[in-house]
Formats: structure tokens, C-alpha cells, sequence
DNA sequence: AACTATCGCAACCGCGCGGAT
DNA sequence: GATCCGCGCGGTTGCGATAGT
């Protein structure tokens, strides 16, 4: 669009992290002037600096006080039902991640996408789902990406899969159901799922086995839904492992 | 204890959209 | 209709914190 400005081009705009004081100042003037938006305070983000003494970039002030100085913002872990819904919004919205904040009430856009990005995602990615399509990788694209995460990829079997299940995984499986069950260190989430099967928790394991074989188009029609099933047997928090245990 | 690797989050960058002129 | 301008969005980067060796 023709040609415009950068807006952090001034010389003598202060970047990188904020200072205490420069969030004090913003909050202040914030406080005391409104909202913007054409309301009443008669102010757009580009005065801000000015306005408030700030030697920042408009648009710094505005992702400050979205992301981070908002009165309203939900700080902390995301609970299980907000995950959840983040994948199902996901699955219908894309990457649209100011979309998907409209549904999470206090969580900004960029909060949604940073725990996408480090959490869920490569989650997904090691069970074998697309994290853009949320569909399951066809299985040399699975291959793929394990080769670049483990160093023996050599894909199981659904049988090797089934009873890798049945046994300690941790212990069974050097290659990638390992990775995919502990990416981050935290506890095995399949542990849950073994637990559960003793007693009618039915075919979590079948249908984690399936998962893992990439037959999951076949058991659920898409992967919220598969979320939601897993929230059946406990599986609620994929990142955490904070399963009923 | 020191070093290295990895993770997670805050912040930046560039682009596109939509309203105003 | 063309151009300007401000805002918001999504992708990416930088860096401190933490874990692992």
C-alpha cells in the first residue's frame, strides 16, 4: 500500500523491553485519558508517546498495554477447557489468532499464539496431525518430521505401538513414541490412557494406537473432536500432563 | 561449578485492511 | 478513484530463565 513509513524509524525511539517507569507512565496516561478508538479521549495510539513522555513508537505502546498492561488480562497457565477450545477454534479458524482471542476472555492474541507455537503445536506435530491442516501428515511426512526430531525415527508398527502401550513407554520405546509421549520432559501421557483402559476406559489405547498409525481420520472426523474424546478418559492437558493422577 | 542447549515469552517487523480525505 | 494514514494482525526474533551435561 503506497509506501508507508516505517513507524519506529525516529531517531532516539527507545525498543527492547520495558522499563517499570515507562509502564507507569503509560498505565497513567491510559488511566486517566480513556479508551481510544474515537472515543472520548480524543487521542490515537500515534500520540501516545507524546502525550504520555514516552520516547517509544506508538505502536510499541499499544502491543504494551494490549499484551501485557490490559487490567483485564488473564496471566498464568492456560486451563484445560481454554486449550481445548484453542485447538477446536484452531481447527475452523486457522491462524487466526485475534479471532480466536475474541473466545478466550482475557487472553490476548499473542499469549494464544506464543502457547500454540511452544505447546500445542509440536504436539500435534509428533502425533502425527498437521497443526495447519489438523489432519493427520500422510505417513512419510510423519517420518520426516521425526527424522529431524529423534535421531532413530524408525517408525513403529501399529502392533509395536499397541504394546509399547501396554508396557512402561518410557522404558519401551527409544524412538519416536518416546519423543511424542514426552516431548518437553513431563510425564507420560499415556501412562493415563493405560490406566484407564484396565477398567472400560475402553479403546483409549486402540485409539491412540490409530492415532499413532495414522488411522485417525478414520476414528474421528477431526482433531477437536479427537480432544474431546480424549477429555473423556482424562486427557485434558496435552502440554502438562496434569492428567487425574 | 561451568558450560551448553532448550524453552517460553515479550517485543518487533512488515503487511494488509479500512476509513478519511 | 487514488492516495494517505492509523490500526490490527500474523510471523518472526531476541533474550532471559531453566534444564541438562
Amino acid at each position: 500500500m503506497g509506501g508507508r513509513k516505517p513507524c519506529c524509524d525516529e531517531v532516539g525511539l527507545r525498543k527492547g523491553p520495558w522499563t517499570v517507569e515507562e509502564d507507569g507512565k503509560l498505565v497513567d496516561f491510559l488511566r486517566a485519558r480513556g479508551n481510544c478508538g474515537g472515543g472520548g479521549g480524543g487521542w490515537c495510539w500515534r500520540d501516545v508517546p507524546k502525550l504520555a513522555g514516552l520516547r517509544r513508537c506508538g505502536k510499541s505502546c499499544r502491543l504494551r498495554w494490549t499484551n501485557y498492561l490490559r487490567p483485564d488480562l488473564k496471566r498464568g497457565l492456560f486451563t484445560e477447557e481454554e486449550i481445548q477450545l484453542v485447538i477446536d477454534l484452531h481447527a475452523r479458524l486457522g491462524n487466526r489468532w485475534s479471532k480466536i482471542a475474541v473466545e478466550l476472555p482475557g487472553r490476548t492474541d499473542n499469549d494464544i499464539k506464543n502457547y500454540w507455537n511452544t505447546h500445542i503445536k509440536r504436539k500435534l506435530i509428533r502425533m502425527g496431525i498437521d497443526p495447519n491442516t489438523h489432519r493427520r501428515f500422510d505417513q512419510q511426512k510423519v517420518n520426516e518430521e521425526e527424522t529431524i526430531l529423534v535421531n532413530d525415527p524408525k517408525p513403529l508398527s501399529e502392533t509395536e505401538v499397541s504394546v509399547a502401550l501396554k508396557n512402561d513407554t518410557s522404558a519401551v520405546l527409544s524412538g519416536n513414541l518416546n519423543q511424542l509421549a514426552d516431548v518437553d520432559g513431563d510425564d507420560q501421557p499415556w501412562s493415563f490412557l493405560m490406566e484407564n483402559d484396565e477398567g472400560g476406559g475402553g479403546d483409549a489405547a486402540g485409539e491412540l494406537t490409530m492415532l499413532l498409525s495414522g488411522d485417525i481420520t478414520s476414528s474421528c472426523s477431526s482433531s477437536s473432536s479427537l480432544w474431546m474424546k480424549y477429555g473423556e478418559f482424562g486427557y485434558e492437558d496435552l502440554e502438562l500432563g496434569c492428567f487425574d493422577v
